[in-house]
DNA sequence: CTGAAAGCGCTTACAG
DNA sequence: CTGAAAGCGCTTACAG
């Protein structure tokens, strides 16, 4: 393994001279940076990280802070995970996965404290984030996947209105009126979990102006619950003819309870999920129409944003809200049970 | 932010004794070493990993080779990921991820190279595969979540002759006599995909010994193939009774074959995932029985062995394989359809 | 456009 | 049981 101090020696110059080459961060001429470079090839030469970050107070190292598993993390987070590790990459970082297992704070601060990392990227944020708040004290460079309750800081989130409105526009264009959000649970709203409160509030405001009527509730991420959620809904809104759910995990109990009435999707009701992937949508059975979040995009820009930072071009703070994408699949269509008009009920046999 | 010096002042020893204390590479007065420790704990002392790892030569950082999420990543992969992080942050060290995007052997040399972590966690792992062949090459540590051809390293595994063997036991204690296996692509037999190759040749061979009727089948992991293939095997065993299966997103292709045939899972037919968490098992309907992977704990052990070798307590190569565990859904039981006890059918309402 | 040198914050032989 | 010092492989003022 070569040093700069052999790259320095076979080209001629000064160890200096090697480094600024290197970095770019001063003009050298070019029959000198010729050889320097002719050197490194020949030697293979890799700069060593560990060396370049101390001595230069700049790790290029990111962490991702990653909640514990147990709370029901799937592709979104995978995702996000994975488009973060990329995007680092490309921009000549590395990227630590930080699992906040406890969930505690001050574990956060000794790692900060460390000085492993140049910044961090957060993501499940709640309106009001004891982690926000710590790196916002400490002055720790950070960007979010989500956002708190101001408008401050660097983040990139989904745009929940956008997505809730596309969601309710795409179902009463399908002719439904009476429409039901089975929000997440009501432990995670009180949290302040964001997509929660941001959904719930964007529903409600959505189905007011337009007109519609709508119920929303919340459910816990089970299918029992699911199950019961979507019996008691109907109990209480007998023609209700769609259900909008950001709860995954309560949605084959949902269709359960749909398939023990008797009915069909979508000819008798319809399923909409939104922030579901569309691997997850696939599986299953009819295929899911839903919102797809644009979890690449969003781990990508969040730690694009958070390199920009890092390296002083950026303009203060950074905003970017990006909705869902419908996809559509096959559980969301007329309601023909309300409608009577039977005669236009699909062929039983779908194509796979 | 104080330094090891500070301690070292504070504290009236000099910046060696610190190290040794820190690290308890060597015998230190006990009146000495509390000295230490209460100025460290004043200080808020943290030792700086980089100029730890720059002097030591060893970064306490390892890294986990993440492969191309578009090749179709599920739970398994992001706990094998979470799990590993967490071991390590156990043993005080780092995991960054490496996004194996182009799978190309000369990007992880590059990796290698660069000097910044002291050994590397592959997944997916290949029968001959040319990540392992060039870390072999390089003689640069790492361990295994999988397993090639050759015994050599250290991995860890899912036991999948025992795996298969216990899905086909299961179902045939149901009765069943005979049972298809779906397995993964055939594109991804051929390239020696651990996985593939190995429960294909433990269901041939556990049929053969077991005197059942038994067909195996690749696919490709869309629904569509799924519900295919399904229809194809039928109609070369009429009497078919079960499918065990380790391509997850085939089966809401299965499911929906099934449903067309007017045939009720699981009185007419079963199912049978290996190698699917329950957390996707719980996302279908009905609920899939399935043999769930040890994810959490094979990323754990993984970690553990890659540790152990560069802490030099490894007695050379260790290998460990772990079996899937059965959890009982709703897709499997004894199949009335061909018995013709049309008697013993459930109740169309099952608790969610 | 290039050099000489101090320093980043630790570890670890070498000595006693 | 403890110290004094070289060194890990870079960066970056300071000088010219």
């Amino acid at each position: 393994m070569s040093t700069m101090r052999d790259v320095a020696k076979k080209a001629n110059v000064t160890m200096s001279t090697v480094s600024y080459a290197l970095n770019g961060t001063r003009p050298i001429s070019e029959e000198t940076r010729r050889r320097i470079f002719a050197a490194m090839d020949e030697l293979e030469y890799r700069p060593h990280p560990l060396a370049r970050g101390l001595a230069s107070k700049r790790s290029r190292i990111l962490a991702i802070l990653f909640p514990a598993i147990e709370r029901g993390l799937g592709m979104t987070e995978l995702e996000f995970v994975a488009s973060t590790a990329d995007a680092a990459s490309k921009n000549g970082y590395h990227l630590v996965l930080w699992s906040d297992e406890t969930n505690d704070p001050d574990e956060l601060r000794q790692l900060t404290r460390q000085g492993l990392v140049d910044g961090v990227i957060l993501m499940e944020i709640h309106m009001n984030d004891r982690r926000v708040n710590l790196l916002r004290e400490l002055k720790f460079p950070f960007s979010m996947i989500g956002r708190c309750n101001d408008e401050y800081n660097r983040y990139v989130d989904i745009d929940f209105d956008q997505t809730i409105r596309e969601a309710i526009t795409y179902l009463s264009g399908l002719g439904h009126t009476n429409i039901a959000y089975l929000n997440q649970s009501q432990a995670s709203y009180e949290a302040g979990y964001g997509p929660t409160v941001r959904t719930h509030a964007a529903f409600d405001e959505y189905i007011r102006s337009s007109g519609l009527k709508g119920i929303a509730r919340f459910c816990r991420p089970t299918r029992q619950a699911g199950y019961a959620e979507f019996n008691s809904l109907l109990k209480d809104q007998p023609d209700l003819t769609a259900v909008v759910t950001i709860n995954e995990r309560a949605i084959p109990g949902i269709m359960q309870a749909i398939a023990e009435r008797g009915w069909k999707i979508p000819d008798d009701f319809s399923l909409v999920a939104i922030v579901s992937s569309v691997r997850m949508a696939e599986m299953m059975l009819p295929r899911l129409t839903t919102l797809e979040p644009p979890s690449a995009e969003l781990g990508r820009l969040a730690t694009e944003l958070l390199i920009k930072q890092l390296e002083g071009d950026g303009d203060g703070n950074t905003q970017i809200l990006i909705p869902c994408r419908l996809v559509l699949g096959d559980s969301s269509g007329p309601c023909l049970r309300m409608s009577g008009r039977q005669d236009l009920r699909m062929e039983e046999k779908t194509s796979p």
